[in-house]
This record gives C-alpha cells, sequence and structure tokens, in this order.
DNA sequence: TTCATAATTTTGTTATCACAAAAATCATGA
DNA sequence: TCATGATTTTTGTGATAACAAAATTATGAA
C-alpha cells in the first residue's frame, strides 16, 4: 500500500483523486479529515495539502480553509500560454530524438484514443491522451522541465476536470495528434511543435467554452 | 520580526540566505540545526527545508541529508531553457502594457547597475539586476508566471551565486539592457524579448564558464 | 595504512497535545 | 425574513517525544 513516507503517500492520494475529479471545486479539504480517510496522522495530511496548495493544485480561501479551486478562467488562459512555451520547448527538443520505436507507441496510443472515443470512454481517452503528450515530453531527457509541466497539467486538471468529458466529445485533438506523429517521422520540429501547440489551444478554446456555459447556467 | 506562520517565516530566512550565498555548496541542513537557528520548532524548519527541496532549491543526497546543491551544468542548462521560454513569454506580454514610468524606473535602474559595477559592488549589482528583469515581468500581471520564473532564479541562484561575482565582472548584460529598454520605448516585443533572451544566453555561457574554470581547478 | 565491521550518535518521520483563531451554529431582535 | 451578535465547534499551527533508520565514529584485522 504506502511504502516510506507517510507525506508522500498523502500527496499521491490526493494528486489521484484530483485528476480522477473526485472532489468537486468548492470541497473543504481540512487536515483531520484527510488524515483520517487516509489513515494517517495529521502531520503527514498537512505536509501533502500544503504542498498541494504551493503547487497551486489546491487553494486557501481563508486562514484555515484549503478547498479544491473552482473554475477560474483567468488561471486557465495564465496556466496555457506556460503549456505553450515550454510543451513546445520539451516537444521541439524531444523530436530531435525520437526513435521509431516513439512513432510506433504513439501510433499505439493514438488508436486507443480513438476507440475510448468512439466508446465514449471519456477517462479512459484523457487518461492516454495524458500519456500520449508526455511520451513526447520525455523524448528530451529534461527532468525539471517535464515536473513542471506536470504541476501545470494538474493544476487545471483539479478544477476543470469534470468538464474533461464534454470537451472530449468533440474529437479534437485527434488531427492534431496526427500531424504531431507525421512531423516525428520527418523529424520536424517546428512541424511537431505547431501541431502540440494547435492541440492545447484547441483544447483550451474547448474547455473555456464549456465553462462559460456552465458559469452561465448556474 | 515573523509575522504569522513560522514555517513562512523559516522558509524566507532560509531561502534569504540562499540568495545571498551564505551556504556553500554541499553544505548539510539538518532539521535540528536549522531549527534552532532560526529560534524555531522542528516543524516549521523541516516544512520550510521540504518546500525548497520541492522546489529544487536544495537537494537529498541520501534519505537523512539534504544539502545545497552542488555546481550542474546539466541543471544550469535545463533551467537556462526554460527561462527563455518562461521570460520570454512574460517580456512580450510586458512589453504591450509598458508605460513610460517603467521604462524611467528602468532607466534609473541601469544607471545603478553600471555604477555598482564601476564600484565592484557586484552584490547590489545583481540584486538591481534582478530587479530589472523582474520588474519587465511583473509588467504581464501573471501571478502564477511570476512565482514559476521566481523558483528558477533560485535554482540556480542556490548553487552557482558565488560564481556570480565573477560573472558579473564582465559587464555584459549593460548592452543588452540598455537595447531592452529601447524596444520597451518603442512597444516592440520581439525587440525586447530578443534582447533579453540575448541577456540570459550571455549570463548562462558567462556562468557556465567560470563553472567549468573552477571544477577544473579542483 | 586500508578496509570492513561494529558501536554510537545523529537525524527524519510521525503521532499526539495544547492553544489560539477561524468557521459554523445558534439566538435574538427588527 | 434577514441581519447581527454571541456561543460553540472546528481547525491550523507549532512543540515535543518516541522510534527506526541513516550517518558517523570507533575498532580491529590484514
Amino acid at each position: 500500500m504506502q511504502s516510506g513516507r507517510l507525506s508522500d503517500f498523502a500527496y499521491s492520494s490526493i494528486k489521484e483523486q484530483l485528476t480522477r475529479g473526485a472532489y468537486k471545486p468548492g470541497h473543504k479539504l481540512p487536515i483531520r479529515s484527510v488524515a483520517e480517510m487516509l489513515n494517517v496522522g495529521a502531520t503527514p495530511a498537512r505536509e501533502a495539502i500544503n504542498r498541494l496548495v504551493f503547487e497551486g493544485a489546491l487553494v486557501m480561501v481563508g486562514p484555515k480553509t484549503v478547498i479544491v479551486p473552482h473554475l477560474d478562467l483567468t488561471a486557465l488562459y495564465e496556466v496555457t500560454q506556460m503549456r505553450l512555451a515550454l510543451e513546445g520547448l520539451a516537444t521541439e527538443r524531444g523530436t530531435l530524438r525520437a526513435t521509431n520505436d516513439v512513432v510506433d507507441k504513439l501510433l499505439a496510443l493514438q488508436e486507443k484514443i480513438t476507440l475510448s472515443l468512439d466508446e465514449r470512454r471519456y477517462s479512459d481517452a484523457l487518461h492516454d491522451n495524458k500519456e500520449f503528450h508526455f511520451t513526447i515530453y520525455r523524448l528530451c531527457e529534461m527532468p525539471r522541465l517535464l515536473s513542471t509541466i506536470e504541476a501545470l497539467w494538474l493544476r487545471v486538471g483539479a478544477s476543470f476536470h469534470d468538464l474533461y468529458p464534454e470537451f472530449a466529445e468533440a474529437k479534437y485533438g485527434v488531427h492534431n495528434h496526427l500531424a504531431a506523429i507525421e512531423g516525428l517521422v520527418d523529424r520536424d520540429p517546428s512541424a511537431v511543435r505547431a501541431a502540440m501547440e494547435n492541440d492545447i489551444r484547441d483544447g483550451y478554446r474547448r474547455l473555456k467554452k464549456a465553462a462559460q456555459e456552465r458559469l452561465k447556467r448556474q
């Protein structure tokens, strides 16, 4: 179940819950409740929560209240800009180190994604979509860059997770992913970057639209 | 002296020490020592240290040993690439919002920097250099971007701080800063970005060279 | 001296407790 | 019904102690 530090276990657990959309925006995360739920003491729970606040995955709305962040279009925009810059960098660097094995893996992933979308298994599609992106980003072998990008994904993932299903419906991304794969085959950094940027921007627009509609309904 | 949370106080204190180069690379930071030095309990000290480890400003070299990172050219390169991407973004966005007041402030800062360099007050020069950069970055009003950039500065600042004096000697940067100011006057985003990128790259090269020479000497 | 090993000290982690402050609940009056 | 103030509960923070494991030092043999 858990190995080593309880703080890390608590951190991973909450993070996992967040990326699975287990908590609705606004949901409170008091230390003692988290501690009880995970069967750990207050100290590891506290540490995990604070770390997630530092990373921006959770927000403090009062001196003693940490919640799952509400939809925040400003944050979404800002994170998108940072994603374009950093994932663009990772993509260009990665393309130069691409191998045929990676291309095959991406093709397989893309087939899985398409299948998942057809069968409306959005959660699976989103999971493999993330794997698709990070398979490319991992190529550049820049661990610090990678962890920064991961933090950005978590940031929007937390508050926008429940929008992803309606976001995935549109099947945006398929075309961009295929373009990215073609660019990788050609070892053409700027082509792959353009495809990935397009993917990020499409996602941003779709997510923003869904968020605006939801905000209007309430 | 300290207001509110002791953890934050401890965090800021250590961070301050790091950016001032108070600790040599390899210096150990055991919880209890830090706690005693800052006159706080173990909990705040522990929290501050862990946070700095997460951010990459300190490194864990064993299950129970946290040290100030040694010179690491790989990390320097990686952080530089991220800086180019993120500070480039901040610069372009900021340029669009530049005002004459900001230009005046930058001119004043640049005069201070030049004076400090002439009088060999490198610490002052470096401080104002940072202020110069962040005065531009603050313009875009993207707080999440800004804090990410700050973390990057801290990252290299910690292990490369004692190289900055010999780095500053060369007076690199002056020309780039002036070019940036001119670009701001013209409200020309890509001009300012080019100047800032050049500044970052010059700094990287100088720092890398100094680090290599030092590594050779030992 | 050098290296492996044993003894000792140091250290990180976690649970627990006390306290002050914040948040929630309730009561009251218009 | 709603605002407002008082009361109760909940909560984050920080100190402390116990424990296991790591780091350090001491030891001894080759």
